[in-house]
DNA sequence: GCAAAAGTGTTAGTAATACACCCATGC
DNA sequence: GCATGGGTGTATTACTAACACTTTTGC
């Protein structure tokens, strides 16, 4: 099949970057390139959009056929859209990342094409020439975009398990804010936001110390008084 | 000249929010359009991206063409990327559109090709069926960022002239919150952030009451603490 | 008992709110 | 003087930060 147009075009694809927490610290899932350009690099699940399909269910799909992963049932956001002229040498093709947060659970599969996947810590990424295209610069705006949403939005529970501990929760904050934060306070203030954390009464067994209860995500998105990440900028 | 691929592929458009204060509040420029689709109906200012050329730069050449306006030395900020696959029933097209903070000087000169170019009230247009394509709801998550950018930015200050005082400062957060805010309060609060504004040593003359200040913008971008846009969400 | 982790109490400091009140101008 | 808008003072309340302290488990 062939097409035609007598204005100039560019070529739509979607891009996930799909974060979790893992022993390494927050991470990232990329599949390594098998083909030009960029050989041997980095980049994220991604690829074209179909004619007539929803960007973000091309990006859905594209996860899934690279990776095995689903993202069911989970919100992507979307990071905008990346458009720079030559940023792929070959088309203009321009680039719809969206980022998904996810618990640590699955590992990747062998992806369709022989490339492969795997999850990477974000910060050994930020300084590199690992990543192809602008992969770098999305990585950073995504990470950038992580920061701000925990701030104000309960989106750090997406990172857990259905049950967890407000000390698991903390230390999403820190991983994320790269900072410790004091236990007491943190614990305080988050059971103090209405509907951001419902008590299941049970508690973690077998761990040192005192058992911690166990929470599962409310009902609440917006976090208000936000959580605090630093004094000043 | 005609062009022709193997692969589905999209048209890139970008256009331009522009926003200013005007007697009747917050107002957005938008052209009529004189041909289909959506004929008579309102729209942003914006267009076709040229072979090569950079987004954000044809946005701010469209608007040029369009209306008269320049943008020279202004920041445009992304709002992100809308590419539903029938937002234009021609064919695939997807906006990047790109808010512009203007102080009220220039009105719009004839545009050039027989539509006309017009500041209308935001709060007329967001329940309305007036707008073209999908730029209503551009428009409401455009006046959402702003008002989100007002909190924790210096940029309300670009609807302003170069010197100003403070209650037109307020005047500006009053209209886009939509609320009235305490004028002693207020001003304690922006002058004590550091940077904000730079007293020019110079009164406003000729209006009823005690002279006021006129300021210029310093060079702090970011306010911390956050101004407070209210109690609750 | 002791270490470890969970969770609470306490105090100080900072910022937002409400609103009273003084200041400087035009008329 | 009086109205008008600019600007400051002050008390209250809300939240954050620092850190001491208590609780509950495993060993």
């Amino acid at each position: 099949m062939a097409y035609t147009s007598e204005y100039p075009f560019v070529y739509l694809t979607a891009d996930v970057v799909a974060l979790c927490m893992r022993p390494g610290g927050l991470s990232v899932l990329l599949v390594k390139r098998g083909g030009a350009p960029y050989k041997g690099r980095w980049a994220f699940p991604g690829g074209f959009v179909d004619e007539g399909e929803d960007v973000e269910r091309a990006a859905r799909r594209e996860l899934r056929e690279e990776t095995g992963i689903s993202t069911r049932g989970r919100a992507l956001h979307q990071l905008g859209a990346y458009t720079a002229p030559r940023r792929d040498p070959r088309h203009r093709v321009i680039s719809v990342p969206f980022v998904a947060v996810l618990p640590e659970i699955v590992a990747p599969t062998a992806a369709d094409d022989a490339t492969h996947a795997e999850w990477l810590p974000v910060e050994e990424l930020v300084g590199s020439r690992r990543l192809a295209f602008d992969h770098a610069q999305i990585l950073a705006d995504a990470s950038r975009w992580l920061s701000e949403a925990l701030e104000r939005t309960t989106l750090a529970t997406a990172f857990l398990a259905e049950r967890f501990t407000i000390t698991e929760l903390r230390e999403v904050y820190e991983a994320v804010w790269g900072r410790s934060l004091d236990a007491g306070n943190f614990q305080r203030k988050v059971t103090n936001v209405p509907g951001f954390l419902e008590d299941t009464g049970e508690r973690r067994i077998g761990g040192r110390g005192r058992p911690a209860t166990l929470f599962t995500a409310g009902p609440t998105s917006a976090i208000f008084p936000a959580m605090s990440r630093e004094r000043d900028r």
